[in-house]
RNA sequence: GCGGGUGUGGCGGAAUGGUAGACGCACCGGACUUAAAAUCCGUUGGGCCCUAGGCCCGUGGGGGUUCAACUCCCCCCACCCGCACCA
């Protein structure tokens, strides 16, 4: 048993010492070896992988890792208290863009600053008691993980998953260098402030589109992760079905064909309308000024969606003229700035009357707005502003009048195909995946470019970054090292020179689940531990990992699968995702951002810096530097104790909600673990009683509640209703202050209370319950080591109901009853309570919902 | 622009279609103390008649379904998140 230090003789009220218990615990598991998981294990205990997304190694750990990691540890303690073997490992996702960052600013290299990350956080995880098995620990930097990455790059290449293609990026013509989405700031470079432009690039893609069909059917087979979650990924893959129709082009052999999944609205084109990527634009701007004017105009407008599809809709007439099959008349070709290349085929036909986007652009070039939708079959209605882009009615549309538009979606494309003008088609939103990033502090990209044989493998693995770099100049400096990238083709043996771009960090994240499971495997995975603890049972991390990576993921997986690294289908069985922290941010009369301990606030709400100069409290928003609203959880945990910290963050909101970070929130949450500890240090002082054959009164009450609380604590676990377990926890443990009672039977039942309600916290703040579990029982084993409590049948039968009684629904009292008591007499005492409201009324329904309620239908 | 979400007292929130506001925070009152802190006890949605007690209103707004709606349906408003090179 561990020996706790003793609590300093100078404290007068008795005190818990979390800053000397808790390491000592942390100790004490650790010596017990509670969290250590085996690859393979040969036991007959059911496995529970538990895994929250793991930090990126920034600094310090921040509110949302606390959090983060505190709800994962609840479940894996809980779980582990159930009779699972549980694997709850730790890592980081260490490469990236701020690690470049900080090497131009600092004169640091980014692997050093990265390093030097790690064991900070590593030691301030380790300070908050998680129940992790930090022997599984790497880091995705590590070249012994990367190596491994490098190696299931080759095999999904040989297996035909990689392509190399064309593709835009944002492109810094001042620093001759390319911008991520994030460093383009209204448009410019962040650093130079150069006017962005996009740039085409020769590009690894992996071919994601392949199971695009299987990515969308699996959503079915995950019933444990959130419903907005399943919805948002559906959409992201976006399956359409719907329509190429080919426009012959006047004047020329060749045509341009458009996807649409309105092909019951081609009557109603205005327009032909191309991206301004499509081969066609590029074609005609290589001969006329003005058209390779408007392209390099659009250019400008940086390469996300958001940023395109936001921008004032511009357009650049051709003069091309095309026909439309359906009715053979001819419509003008514009280059649009809002048609997105990368999906369909880059050109769309326009039509104003169904879709908004198309509308503005007519209104806004005078274009016309044939009428070929109406909401009410037969009627043609009058467009303004506003697109009818729901369902309807066909109408000016030949053939097609009359129909929904449904049907003539199907009788549409019937013609079309009759044609020979156009097909179905079912269209994918999701894009073949990028992986090229011209960054140094990444993966390698394991491939040798040769110019007699090609883009050839590399041989030697790992391929291990270069360490002497400059990061002097902009660039990537891998392009810039002297000799890293000449070598000779392993094929032909001549001259060839290395690939010096590296993956996209989200690659890193796409297999490290399945690293966990046999960190230190001479292969990418060890199929028998890998299928062994795959799916992770439950997955926990941030909501804005909803898409991306969630979808890398599983994308991973089923390309593992293919090439034989593993043999699941899907990596995380359960998913929870959840809110941020949140903290009010602060201003001076300058503007500048103040951090919450520059800020003092005053009783009358007004909130002033140290010095007395106001300062404006601004809106509750995520913690960021940037803002500067952030509070340091190792100050927290230094001030109040990781379990106080833990507590907190469980505390008040549900964990899927954000939640906003108060010191007097983080206050109560440390009263609440002196308060445990002080009440399990009184009782554990009270005379201990046998065990008494009856209870009656007071104790079976607090008996009653007790088991009471384990179920509702129970349930409240298994739906991550933390808040709700608090909650639970705070009523079981009021019901415990008070003085020493003299009925045996309540002497007893105040001891169970105690020690049942230090296993029920014991998932959500470890040490504390460590503490009162061996002031009460000297001796006993480990609370990580104890199982579930659970609750005594018969003491979760209610004996008297309190049943609501309502007149027209409304309430007009209450009555309580013996439990069993039959329907009958419930509503005659029910009726009895209420008689004064039913005076002179007459009662035309009686209502009575067992053991809740009794409504009386009445009119006068 | 597209996609997803959220909205309940002074605050965070609780509530299988069935007593709205559990539990916490804050506030106020009381006990203890020389005092403070800590601790313990108690009150607190709004309005009205008023002292017993009772009545009315109340879950972003407006409709609807139901004996009964925070909960289900329709419309609207506000705010937040994601959009493929931030992680």
């Amino acid at each position: 048993m561990t020996e706790l230090p003793e609590r300093p003789a100078e404290t007068v009220a008795p005190k818990y010492d979390f800053a000397h218990a808790e390491p000592a615990w942390q100790a004490a598991w650790d010596k017990a070896g509670c969290f250590t998981a085996v690859d393979v294990p040969t036991g007959d205990k059911p496995k529970y992988y538990v895994l929250e997304m793991f930090p990126y190694p920034s600094g310090k750990i921040h509110m949302g890792h606390v959090r983060n990691y505190t709800l994962g540890d609840v479940v894996a303690r809980y779980k582990r208290a159930r009779g699972f073997d549980v694997l709850h490992p730790m890592g980081w996702d260490a490469f990236g863009l701020p690690a470049e960052n900080a090497a131009r600013q600092r004169k640091t290299d980014p692997a050093s600053w990265t390093y030097e990350n790690i064991a900070t956080m590593r030691g301030e995880l380790k300070r908050m008691g998680l129940s992790l098995d930090w022997s599984r620990e790497f880091a995705t930097c590590d070249p012994e993980y990367y190596g491994q990455q490098q190696q299931l790059f080759l095999d999904f290449w040989a297996a035909g998953l990689v392509e190399r293609k064309q593709s835009a990026v944002n492109w810094d013509p001042v620093d001759n260098t390319v911008l991520a989405n994030e460093q383009v700031i209204d448009g410019r470079g962040w650093l130079s402030g150069a006017l962005v432009e996009r740039k085409i690039l020769s590009q690894w893609f992996l071919k994601i589109t392949d199971f695009a069909p299987d990515l969308l059917a699996g959503l079915a087979d995950l019933p444990r992760w959130p419903e907005r979650v399943k919805l948002m990924q559906e959409n992201w893959i976006g399956r359409s079905e719907g329509a190429e129709v080919t426009f012959p082009l006047v004047g020329a052999d060749a045509g341009i064909t458009v996807y649409t999944t309105r092909p019951d609205t081609l009557f109603g084109m205005s327009f032909l309308a191309i991206a301004p990527e499509h081969p066609v634009a590029r074609t005609l701007a290589e001969s006329n000024a003005a058209v390779a004017a408007f392209v390099a105009d659009c250019a400008s407008q940086g390469t996300s969606e958001a940023a395109i599809e936001t921008a004032e809709k511009k357009g650049f007439d051709t003069g091309l003229k095309v026909v439309n099959p359906f009715n053979g008349e001819t419509f003008p070709v514009w280059i649009a700035n809002f048609v997105l290349m990368e999906y369909g085929t880059g050109a769309i036909f326009g039509c104003p009357c169904g879709d908004q986007r198309d509308l503005d652009f007519a209104r806004k070039y005078n274009l016309p707005v044939p009428v070929v939708v109406s909401p009410t079959a037969g009627e043609v209605p009058e467009i303004g502003n506003k697109a009818l882009d729901g369902d309807g009615f066909i109408v000016n549309s030949g053939f097609l009048d009359g129909m929904t538009t449904k049907a003539a979606k199907g009788a549409a494309i019937a013609k079309l195909e009759e044609l020979g003008a156009g097909k179905s088609v079912v269209n994918w939103r999701l894009r073949d995946w990028g992986i090229s990033r011209q960054r140094y502090w990444g993966c390698p990209i394991p491939v040798i470019h040769c110019a007699a044989c090609g883009p050839v493998a590399e041989t030697k693995l790992p391929l291990v970054l270069p360490k002497d770099v400059s990061f002097d100049k902009p660039g990537n400096p891998l392009d810039h090292h002297p000799h890293w990238k000449h070598v000779t083709c392993p094929k032909c043996g001549g001259k060839a020179t290395r690939e010096t771009d590296t993956f996209d960090t989200f690659i890193d994240s796409s297999w490290y689940f399945a690293r966990f499971t046999a960190p230190k495997s001479a292969t990418p995975t060890n199929m028998a531990a890998v299928n062994h603890w795959l799916p992770v049972d439950q997955y926990v991390g941030g909501i804005e990992h909803a898409i991306l990576h969630l979808l890398y993921a599983r994308f991973f997986t089923r390309a593992m699968r293919q090439t034989g690294h593993l043999a699941v289908g899907e990596p995380f069985a359960g998913l929870f995702t959840q809110g941020m922290v949140t903290h009010e941010s602060y201003k001076d009369a300058d503007g500048n951002w103040l951090y919450p301990e520059e800020v003092t606030k005053h009783a009358d709400g007004r909130a002033t810096t140290e010095d007395g100069r106001e300062v404006t409290v601004g809106r509750i928003e995520k913690m960021s530097k940037s803002k500067r609203n952030t509070v340091d959880p190792g100050v927290i945990i230094e001030r109040f104790g990781a379990d106080a910290a833990r507590w907190f963050v469980l505390s008040d909101n549900p964990p899927e909600r954000d939640v906003e970070w108060t010191e007097t929130g983080a206050q109560g949450a440390f009263r609440f673990v002196q308060r445990l500890y002080r009440i399990a240090e009184t009782i554990a002082g009270e005379p201990k009683v046998a065990m008494p054959a009856v209870f009656e009164g007071e104790a079976k009450k607090l008996r009653q509640l007790t088991h009471r609380s384990i179920a509702a604590v129970t349930e409240a676990l298994e739906t991550f209703a933390f808040n709700v377990a608090v909650a639970r926890a705070y009523e079981l443990l009021g019901a415990l202050v008070g003085d020493r009672p003299a009925d045996a039977a309540l002497l007893w039942a105040r001891r169970e209370a105690i020690e049942i309600l230090a296993r029920l916290v014991s998932p959500m703040i470890p040490h504390v319950a460590e503490a009162a579990n061996m002031l009460l029982n000297p001796g006993a084993a480990l609370v990580a080591m104890q199982p579930w409590p659970e609750p005594e049948p018969a003491l979760l039968v209610k004996d008297e109901l309190t049943v609501a009684v309502q007149v027209n629904g409304k309430l007009k009292g209450t009555i309580t009853i013996a439990a069993g008591t039959d329907a009958a007499v419930a509503v005659a005492i029910a009726k009895a309570a209420v008689a004064g409201a039913l005076k002179g009324q007459t009662i035309v329904k009686e209502i009575y919902v067992a053991g809740r309620i009794v409504n009386f239908v009445v009119k006068p």
